[in-house]
DNA sequence: AATGAATGAGCATTCATTCAT
DNA sequence: TATGAATGAATGCTCATTCAT
């Protein structure tokens, strides 16, 4: 009953549509920008597909920033697979690459995206939840890695930096964020078995 | 202590006062929910007055963030006044308070304004010197109880546990603060004279 | 009593649903309020079947309208029946108790449906028809006794009270609905034979 | 400094306008068809000029309703004035003038927006007090020919026949009309001191 | 016969901004 | 200088109605 392929005439493609629509429209234009006549315009739907599917302005919000996150999830969990070891160096220059992408590319609007998630989950608490997902799974990431703790030093490290980066007319090195970067994940002797 | 003669009846007063107020909007409705009317409601002057001292939205939400970035930074250099001397440890501990102020404070608004302002430094340029003024205060701050490398790392994990903290439906235990900001701040014999 | 085998699945069943749901958001939020969707969510039937079965707003408007005056109008018959005679006096007091139900029981809802189809009748010459034969029912029941003219004054008077106690903030007393009715009711020796 | 004969660019004068023109809509298509827009219209100005200067449809509806009552108000006033007594007969013929006025003409608007009033009042208790007011400004005319009981007799009646008039497609004539106000206007000598 | 999906029109309301005074 | 008035554009959202299945 339920078709293998669906493919034309299928609802669910057009919620697709309509939630990558909204992804983009909060990329380029924020959670602020987000209406429902700007995702129906970007989406090539009439404004009524839109408040059908997403009847509300936070449905569709939610929907947008449910996507971003569970689609970075996954190419986080491909990237750990690809690489089942790194050193603490080669870890801090992947982790510079991945928050300082080329200004306009996806990852960009990627990052943006998450940033605009933890803000909109200030005032939506619904939204707080994906965050927290959001968060956890780079966590978990990072920690194939290294220890907990460093681990999580370095989550928040790359949070700043990655705000940082994107707020700043003149965003922070390459060199700066690996020495950030190198700062964290070098083993520190002078702690032993921290928890 | 301030201005000299500007009492009754002082425009420049009624600048502050609407600058004041536009901070309190953001940071009770944010940047999205600021409007002229709300900020003359809030200040208690006509509706004229806000648009006839700050012409446009922008320049509203640029006097709030200003403000709120100037009022941080004079406390800061307080702060440092005071401590003129901190051990990694007893470092960790107060910047952990400092990330970690209680629900519904005046600190917890200040965090929130400047998250708003790093929001909005995205969208528009115009902010970004002031977002960068700031990172840099904290920065500049942090160096007078570490090496640079060590503070600019400090400083990106506290934007980053701060951005998690407000985000979050069960912010981070102070714990866990006090763990990440030891895992940077204690000396690592490992790294000798990084830049 | 009713219909000789229609039973499970019975179209007749649902189309019944549906009326009664429409009378009762008719009397919660008026003709105004009264949409496919709000009937539909009431009688607890999906959308299409409200607009499959009455296609136009109208229509269901109409339903509703004819449902509540059939079922008073079988009300008043058997009121009539089980009195056959009254007093003055007696009619009098009856028809206040009528007149005055508590608020919030089913009496009242009827009233309150009587009037909006009144004031529908005003714009859809379509429910004039009905809004004429109600008049008529409730005139033939008066006539039972007492003579046409004073009936008719009766029943104008009822109306008049009706839509005075629905909509205002102190409804007439008992007393003063007595009175008028008393008024009305009590035979005049200085009219003979008008018609 | 109030201008005696305020003229050009009168906002007040404006305002008239606006709340007249809701009039009448009111009587063209109902309270349920008013609209700013439908407003804006009607009085020929642009829509934000009805939003600005009512902020929402029920300030608007509430406008329409207080200026039809007061309209009705003055007129009333002046009528008795003009007749200061009248036998009940000659009562009860201009009564039947009074509420069957000719179809299309600006009496029978008057009756439909009286009529709108209530069934308005209904659900939004701001307009209960209106309704009340007018209640008791017809009362107290009527009370200039009769007795009080009688008088609140034939303010119920006019309503009852005003309401049946306006809703029937054959509506009662002016004989039938007469005929319930001489029952219940000639006085009762079977009714000695009611009260 | 029955219904979920779809859509275009419309609505109340809010607002930044302009302007006359 | 200061401000109430004004307005046009836009927004979120609702809905009657149509249609493909």
């Amino acid at each position: 009953m339920a078709a293998a392929e669906p493919r034309r005439r299928d609802p669910a493609r057009r919620i697709e549509e309509i939630a990558a629509a909204s992804e983009r429209v909060i990329a380029e234009r924020g959670v602020e920008g987000l209406t429902h006549r700007a995702v129906a315009a970007e989406a090539g739907v009439p404004l009524g597909a839109t408040t059908y599917h997403f009847a509300t302005k936070d449905d569709l919000i939610a929907a947008a920033l449910r996507r971003s996150v569970d689609r970075f999830a996954a190419y986080l969990d491909a990237w750990v697979e690809r690489r089942p070891e790194l050193t603490p160096e080669q870890h801090a220059v992947l982790l510079a690459d991945a928050v300082l992408p080329p200004l306009g590319g996806p990852e960009r609007a990627q990052q943006v995206v998450d940033l605009e998630l933890y803000l909109a989950a200030l005032r939506r608490p619904t939204l707080r939840h994906i965050a927290e997902e959001h968060q956890a799974h780079i966590l978990r990431a990072l920690a194939h890695y290294t220890d907990p703790d460093t681990a999580a030093a370095a989550g928040a490290a790359l949070m700043g930096v990655s705000l940082r980066s994107l707020a700043s007319e003149s965003p922070p090195s390459r060199a700066e964020v690996e020495t950030i970067l190198r700062r964290i994940l070098t083993p520190n002797p002078a702690l032993t078995g921290t928890s």
